[in-house]
DNA sequence: TAAGCTGTGTAACAACAGTTACCGACATTG
DNA sequence: CAATGTCGGTAACTGTTGTTACACAGCTTA
């Protein structure tokens, strides 16, 4: 399965001991998806543990009436410690997985990862490290949810957003938009219009162009 | 130092390996808070995990303009996933942790925890249990702030308090829950006099009763 | 080109939360 | 008992967000 896409596991290859590498190599499987395709919906049971290769997944959190939160991404190299701990502790999916972008996945049987992390101190260390910085990230949501008021809010949504695709052309719509943020469409339009006002950026159709001093 | 509460320790014996439960006892030790006094700032450096094992431990988010929210309870028997996450990553506390009442902590050595996860599954399985545990608190509390009006907080924070010291009566002030929810006093006044108008509680000074049709 | 769809701009209004200010009730203490 | 401080009730106002409704522009497709 891992030769299908030879190169992808290299970068691992400095970061995790030899013999924990070789067994990554023959017991883990490839999967690619594609943009949009949702992994894993809240509910779900967890069969084994993704690492992005390649690509960024989406992770949210949908209320109970089916409204959506972003909560953070998962990028190249990591994993997401939602997974890790909610099959160690053997329960059923609390998020819902969608890939941002077309995407390869290492998926790791859950059956091994447990003892891993006894067996091999650099996945220890990396498991650790994982679920440390999705802490970061869930309670830098909650701050931003709790403290500040939405125009703060869509303006760290659009810096990360672009930082993420490395370009100060955002291609979404307001839509979009006010769906990750967990709004109403009429909300952002009535805030991007206001930043455009204070020449923080321009508006386009289906683009908003940032300017340097966002 | 275990010695000076005997018993404490007790009802972890089944919960661990005797080798573990042996270290445990020459190598943490013993400490008292009481309550109101902070145990834990933001920024502030981990000396060692603690476990509690009597009595409630309050961990909050501060805010930059120093707002307090908070997030979870830490109950008897339980410990602080933040902590565990922090120490194994190296990283200060983002969190501010409270005795909520007069408690009794044990204090493992950083040093010693990992160590142990290798050593000792049972460990491992509280860890990871505990960090489970911590996700969830913090994804209800995302829910919470997201998702919900402050009146349905204030309702789920009042059965909470109640459910926790097992008694109907609750015995703050305003100016507490607002504090603890992260609003103003005005707002929970008007909203507590609201439920109070629907026969949902009762009003007394420092002194609230929650009625069977909560 | 006409029809239809999607995306955006805007007005008008409702709901809610935050703020300030003030009053009166109650408790504590000298 | 008088003075003081704490707690809770309420009014009045503001700002932010959510909601509905509609107009219009640009793109797609028949």
């Amino acid at each position: 399965m891992i030769d299908q896409a030879p190169g992808y596991l290299d970068k691992f290859s400095s970061v995790f001991e030899p013999e924990l590498f070789a067994e990554m190599e023959t017991n883990s499987m490839l999967m690619r998806i594609y943009s949009g395709d949702t992994m894993l919906n809240p509910g779900q049971n967890i069969r084994a543990v993704p690492i992005i290769l390649n690509g960024t997944v989406k992770v949210s959190r949908i209320s109970d009436d089916g409204q959506e939160l972003l909560l953070y991404y998962v990028k190249e190299g990591e994993s997401c410690a939602m997974t890790f701990s909610c099959c160690m502790a053997a329960q059923t999916s609390v998020i819902k997985a969608t890939a941002e972008e077309d995407s390869i996945l290492l998926c790791i049987p859950v059956n091994l990862i447990e003892g891993w992390m006894s067996k091999y101190p650099t996945w220890k260390k990396y498991v650790m490290g994982t679920i440390m910085s999705r802490f970061t990230e869930m309670l830098k949501s909650i701050d931003d949810i709790a403290f500040k008021k939405m125009d703060d809010r869509l303006v760290n949504y659009l810096k990360e957003k672009s930082k993420a695709t490395g370009s100060s052309l955002i291609n979404l719509t307001h839509q979009q938009i006010a769906d990750e943020l967990g709004t109403n469409r009429v909300v952002i339009s009535r805030l991007l219009k206001k930043l455009e006002l204070e020449k923080r950026l321009l508006l386009y159709r289906n683009q908003i162009k940032l300017l340097s001093d966002m």
